[in-house]
DNA sequence: TTGTATGCGTTATCAC
DNA sequence: GTGATAACGCATACAA
């Protein structure tokens, strides 16, 4: 390999080999064309000894693909958002496809800049796990004909592909487990509901299985990071209808962040998981094992879900038309001591 | 805003004002150079209507500055990793860079193609959070004298920008604060060492700790995730040391990951944080108040971390050839239950 | 089968 | 001040 003060070009490659510029291009974009033997050889170490490679600026800028993929999250921190991303990343650079990140920080706002940055790169779809408080720049780029997928978070007026997991049957496993342990009062705590798909599902199903089950009882409350008091409150007025009816009370934490919540505020309430109160929570950690009794948990096919949304992308940007898709993923219930058979 | 098919480029605003290219490009880059007022308000309008944005992958190719910034990460799956990436992607926005993410998922083998996949999209600098199995194309990248900083893992011959916790203060700080609570007998479990700097770093600081202080006893063992009955031998051996002397035992955790392997290995056992042993883990986490009774730990800052590796970056990347710098930056103690003082 | 010429969207070097 | 025009690195229609 040559010592390379600037990087080495395609005529680079050319005048060492003794050929022309698009002789070497032949070889490297149409292998299925012939080429001489003789000449194929001689490009080939050429493109060996200068360690070449191709500039996927120019490729992309004669070619109009730019073999990249845009990733909008809405906050990185969020493990859940992470094990899709890992998942996503896979499955696109096996197809040869690199990630641009754009994370939103929770910063709804900048959903916009953000689109628009990837956007001026070209990239040759989207994949979105985003707020979804200004879908004027999607549906921009939905209009353009951008290919794109949503996780997790479906916007209205937007028919393009969609994974998650399916919220219906997770709401269920969860609230069935718990009536099965003896749990009758429910509280599901979910974060605001506001315009983000998933949890307004979520809590549908919740208000559905309520409804076709008598014995149980349950509510919603939604919790902010903020106000811990109303959380201690919520639970506090849970367990006291669960007495007035000598039941059980349980909670179904939303996500792994709410999880974490319920736990500090039942920690300060100096209640026990299993015992005082049930839990359940959307979203398998590796923490939840060793946190009280261990945390019940339905845990997210995540990396599943980000190859699923990476291969309908790819599918799109290799051409596919197909009409949008839906897929709904299944979630597992990891059964721990946070929701042990209620002793009444 | 003009409905565009494809997307409009400079040479549309230049017809639209009635304008040469230059002149829009002027307008552009060159704001400083007097256009005439009239024009100037010409091309302005033009630009607005047509919602031009000018193509970073054309600019990239004419100027040969992408304004991409490759940040190369060991594991998307450590919360460490994601918090620096997290920093890092506030700041290289900020300075109007984007970046393009490379996941080792712990295969170390896979950091050269990360490498030159990211450099062939002409990214201005690299981040680098790496194995340093293959410190190969490191080596020819700083030999192009492209700018790169290492994060938390310095590679050996390499005299470039460094930012990392100042290892030997974490593990003193977790040390002295074990010995300060009556824990005399100390295990430091940390994942195998091999060229790992940071984890090569702590062990040895600890050595020096123990050293420096007569009565407490120390050793170090590693701990691979699919061994768990030789952590849990390791941790009853360290007790039984204790007992032989009768002082009690402690674990300093290399990282957030080991600590879990730990809580769980003390788990099984059936011993209980805080009173048969104590522990204090390097990397503070959401989860650490909420298990047991709760564990101490050493907090990283770790946005400020990315933060600075960053600018470290941005100022190279704007230049700047000062020398090699190290920046370490100090862990904070977060004393919990885990750690609470030992009653023998 | 191989080479020549052109253009992708920009910026920069000239002239005017 | 402003406008042609070449060049960045590459792929392709066309000519040979």
């Amino acid at each position: 390999m040559i010592k390379s003060p600037a990087r080495n070009t395609i005529a680079d490659v050319a005048r060492h080999a003794g050929v022309s510029k698009a002789t070497v291009s032949r070889f490297l974009n149409h292998r299925e064309t012939l080429l001489s033997p003789e000449i194929a050889i001689r490009v080939e170490t050429a493109i060996a000894q200068l360690g070449y490679t191709p500039s996927p600026m120019a490729q992309s800028l004669k070619r109009g693909r730019s073999r990249l993929i845009g990733l909008v999250v809405a906050d990185i921190t969020n493990p859940y958002s992470v094990a899709v991303l890992r998942g996503a990343e896979q499955a696109c650079r096996e197809a040869g496809y690199l990630l641009m990140l754009f994370n939103l920080g929770n910063e709804g706002e900048r959903e916009t800049a953000g689109i628009h940055a990837l956007s001026s790169y070209r990239v040759e779809g989207f994949i979105l796990n985003t707020m979804g408080h200004d879908a004027g720049a999607l549906l921009e780029t939905a209009r353009q004909g951008k290919p794109m997928v949503l996780v997790d978070r479906l916007h209205k007026g937007l028919d393009v592909d969609f994974v998650s997991l399916d919220n219906h049957q997770a709401i269920y496993l969860s609230a069935q487990h718990l009536f099965d342990a003896g749990y009758h009062e429910l509280l599901l705590v979910t974060e605001p509901l506001g315009e983000v798909s998933s949890r307004v599902e979520r809590a549908r199903a919740f208000d559905a299985f309520v409804a076709g089950h008598p014995p149980v009882s349950g509510r919603c409350t939604e919790s902010r990071e903020q106000d811990r008091d109303a959380l201690a409150d919520a639970l506090r007025a849970c367990r006291d209808r669960a007495r007035a009816r000598s039941a059980m009370p349980a909670i179904i934490a939303n996500n792994a962040v709410v999880t974490l919540r319920v736990v500090a505020a039942v920690d300060r309430l100096g209640w026990e998981l299993g015992k005082d109160i049930g839990l359940v929570g959307i979203d398998d950690t590796e923490w939840a094992p060793y946190v009280g009794p261990g945390i019940s948990t339905v845990s997210q096919p995540t990396n599943e879900l980000g190859r699923k949304a990476a291969q309908c992308l790819m599918q799109r940007v290799a051409g596919s038309t197909v009409a949008a898709r839906q897929i709904l993923l299944p979630g597992t219930l990891m059964a721990r001591g946070s929701s042990r058979p209620a002793t009444a």
